[in-house]
DNA sequence: GAAACGATTATCT
DNA sequence: GATAATCGTTTCA
């Protein structure tokens, strides 16, 4: 792709002087999940992600997600050939809380459970850019700032989110979700899913056009 | 109880 | 770009 100079707004400033509005900004209400799985992992592109693990905030801009949409879809780990499965219960809960899994049993996966209570759609954020506590992440994953969120099995180890928070309540601490301090207009592309073999043709993955914190 | 399969990442060439 | 690492979850005998 041609155009690299012109960079998206976001990345520009060191933005520490939003983290202050993180915080200050109240959680994205239990209603805002309560949607399909693509108009939530549409909607996600351009919130905040931020945890509070052993008193350490860390927070970041969601730049990227992919939607697994119920049980027809077949990439889902609820999907109609399983059904409940200790793994994937949480998908059946109510719109707003988190799932979160083993991949490859070795990374957890950060999800939003989204929809209706006993129907299993969630989205899968994929990649953060990282705003707050940088220094922090930069500990827990040991590598360039680049590379701390851009994936979903780094993002969890950079934020400190393991499966201890599957089933938590995204509207209160430890994790949280905030609506975008501002009001920007945002590139929204979306195309194939990544990284599974059924279904992986369908356009449900979302990603800020521009941004260089997007995984692939 | 055994085997196959990953919603991935790090580390090569 | 290609491949190995690594182990929890699910499935099948």
């Amino acid at each position: 792709m041609a155009g690299r100079l012109r960079a998206s707004q976001g990345a520009r400033g060191r933005p520490d002087a939003l983290s202050g509005a993180v915080p200050a900004v109240p959680p994205l209400p239990a209603a805002f999940y309560a949607r399909s799985a693509q108009e939530v992992a549409r909607s996600l592109l351009g919130t905040w992600l931020r945890s509070e693990i052993g008193g350490e905030v860390a927070a970041g801009r969601i730049v990227e997600t992919e939607a697994y949409i119920g049980p027809h879809d077949p990439a889902s780990h609820a999907a109609e050939r399983y059904g409940r499965t200790r793994r994937n219960l949480s998908m059946f809960g109510p719109p707003g809380i988190a799932y979160v899994y083993r991949s490859y049993g070795i990374h957890w996966c950060l999800n939003v459970v989204t929809d209706r209570a006993d129907y299993p759609a969630a989205v899968l954020i994929r990649a953060v850019e990282p705003r707050t506590g940088i220094a922090i992440m930069t500990r827990r994953r040991g590598t360039a700032e680049r590379d701390l969120a851009r994936g979903p099995g780094r993002l969890t180890q950079a934020f400190g989110i393991t499966g201890a928070l599957d089933g938590h309540v995204l509207d209160r601490p430890p994790l949280t979700i905030h609506p975008a301090p501002d009001d920007a207009v945002l590139d929204i592309a979306n195309g194939p899913r990544v990284g599974i073999t059924r279904a992986a043709d369908w356009p449900l993955r979302y990603w800020l056009r521009d941004s260089p914190w997007v995984s692939r």
